[in-house]
DNA sequence: CGGTGAACGTA
DNA sequence: CGTACGTTCACCGA
């Protein structure tokens, strides 16, 4: 069993049930919060729910602070695997039952009455040992509320089991990734707080004054297109956003592309004023129609902050993801992300975190001895005896599978300098081509037969290599992507009685807001957390972390 | 109407 | 120069 106090947590509509220490108590979650504040103040157990997202919502939305949990998806994703995390795949992978004899779920036709029996009302469990194929609408009776979270309990135990059985880091893992995924419920809840005033102007400043009609948006459109058109004349109408045109506009101006993308473009902008003039309209583009004036009204709240929902990892490797633009905001709308008033930013981004992280991953120890200095590069390039530039370029190189470019010398270079973690890369490329699933270092899988399994591998040398170069990366930025999370839960735990919230989470960089008056202290507790977290994460290896940590009043300040 | 690819923003 | 993700647009085929 999961060690220490534990305590499930399952919600379904409007009423939720919480079982402790054999007893289950349901409530409607008006009351729930109350309740789950009580057990958090008495035991701080570990809360298992099957999803966070479902399950702990109510409670954070009434601001209840949950300091543990197992989350069944998340470890379920952890332990197997890709994105699916349903409870009834959950509970038949961790029962050991195959996933495609899951019952499906009746559709309310006739159909259903040729699949299979449901059992009895009061049983979640069918003949089969899977999940009763209409769980969905059965737990939205309260009465069966209870059985629900004891399932989850039951999960959650069988998972614990697995994970301690495998590895020796798998069940720290699983916290840590079920905290981020409770973290993700608090980010949507909390947003990122902007000042409207200035991204209002900075949109503006790429997509004209806000139209009060359409026929004005149309109007603001043309003009925009014009700033293009009018550079090559005869060709005024053409449709700027179908890139077959802008081909065939290019090539009249003369600039014949294979495609019109920007890095094909770019080295033509003083070749024709129009591809400057495109490349521009471009920018602006993105503005006007993805992070413009509809998206400031649909995302950002009358409290003036931008919300959008999180996953606390994606189907591949296991980075966290974020929609309606938290973590794809275009830099040059990043100054009106700004901390509100009596509030300062807390910024903090970790600095050159794969090499360090395949220095643990890998256990290479000449390779973490480099990571004692502020740039590993430097003692990287003495040892190669290359300028730092090369050397940089060399241990991407290495990391990322570049083809081409002129690294081949410096490449061979840190092959006999550091052929333990260079045989960390070259194994995970290999085990990649042949389609093996490979494991982070918190222990995540990662599988690599996901896309293309219908070429096996084997049949097509462009496909073998994707997979290797997909298997290589996966092991670093999924790795990387652990230890954020372990510092971010971390950071989470350590300053909340100074009154921070995380409020974005961007794969190596932290933003807290909090109050004018604690952001010192909380600058130095992000920094503290880092080596705390890089510790228990490492196990103890002798790998230096790095963090540039600053107190700031806008997210585009102390920006490199 | 849903799926796909181009394009581009972020790390 | 690699990987990953989210969003919008135009196009294609049903």
């Amino acid at each position: 069993m999961i060690p220490g106090p534990v305590a499930a947590l399952a919600v379904a509509g409007d009423v939720g049930a919480v079982v402790h220490e054999g007893r289950c108590e349901v409530l409607p979650v008006e009351r729930l919060a109350a309740e789950v504040a009580r057990l958090e103040a008495r035991q701080q157990p570990r809360w298992v729910w099957w999803a966070a997202a479902s399950d702990a919502a109510p409670v954070v939305r009434a601001r209840v602070h949950l300091a543990r949990a197992w989350d069944v998806a998340e470890a379920h994703r952890l332990l197997h695997g890709g994105w699916e995390a349903e409870p009834a795949r959950c509970w038949a992978v961790a029962h050991g039952l195959p996933v495609d004899g899951i019952p499906t779920a009746p559709a309310g036709d006739l159909f259903d009455l040729v699949g299979p029996a449901l059992p009895p009302d009061d049983v979640l469990v069918d003949d089969g040992g899977y999940l009763r194929a209409d769980h969905h609408g059965w737990v939205r009776d309260p009465g069966h509320l209870e059985q629900w979270a004891r399932a989850a309990l039951g999960v959650a135990g069988l998972q614990y089991q697995a994970a301690v059985a495998s590895s020796t880091r798998l069940a720290g893992t699983a916290a840590s990734e079920s905290a981020a995924a409770l973290l993700c419920v608090e980010l949507e809840r909390d947003g990122l707080p902007l000042d409207r005033a200035r991204t209002e102007e900075l949109i503006a400043a790429a997509a004209g004054p806000r139209a009060a009609t359409p026929a004005d948006e149309e109007a603001a459109r043309r003009t925009r297109d014009s700033l293009v058109l009018r550079h090559v004349q005869g060709r005024e109408s053409t449709d700027l956003r179908n890139p077959v045109q802008v081909r065939e506009l290019l090539a009249a101006a003369g600039v014949d592309v294979p495609s019109t993308r920007k890095w094909v473009l770019e080295p033509y902008r003083q070749v024709h004023p129009v591809v400057d003039a495109l490349l521009t309209w471009r920018r602006d583009e993105r503005i006007a129609t993805t992070y413009g004036y509809r998206w400031l009204d649909a995302n950002v709240g009358d409290d003036d902050r931008l919300r959008g929902r999180w996953s606390a990892c994606d189907g591949a490797a296991g980075r966290m993801t974020a929609e309606n633009g938290l973590h794809n905001l275009p830099a040059s709308l990043r100054p009106g992300v700004a901390a509100h008033a009596g509030y300062r930013f807390v910024r903090a981004d970790l600095g050159q975190v794969e090499p360090r992280v395949l220095a643990v991953v890998s256990g290479d120890v000449a390779f973490a001895s480099a990571t004692a200095a502020d740039d590993l590069y430097a003692p990287v390039a003495l040892r190669l005896g290359v300028e730092r530039a090369v050397a940089k370029v060399a241990v991407l190189a290495a990391m990322y599978g570049q083809r081409s470019g002129a690294a081949g010398e410096a490449l061979r270079g840190l092959e006999s300098a550091y052929p333990v973690a260079m045989g960390l890369l070259d194994r995970a490329y290999a085990a990649g081509r042949r389609g093996e699933p490979l494991h982070t270092y918190g222990g995540r899988l990662v599988p690599t037969g996901r896309f293309l399994a219908e070429r096996p591998p084997g049949t097509d040398p462009a496909l073998d290599a994707a997979r290797g170069r997909f298997a290589r990366n996966a092991v670093i930025q999924g790795s990387a992507a652990e230890l954020f999370k372990a510092w971010t839960a971390t950071v989470r735990a350590t300053t909340r009685d100074l009154g921070a919230e995380v409020v974005l989470c961007l794969h190596d960089e932290l933003l807290l807001h909090v109050p004018a008056d604690a952001a010192d202290e909380a600058a130095r507790r992000v920094d503290t957390a880092l080596g705390d977290a890089a510790r228990r994460w490492s196990g103890g290896a002798p790998v230096r972390f790095v963090a540039d940590t600053s107190v700031i009043d806008r997210w585009s300040d102390a920006k490199d």
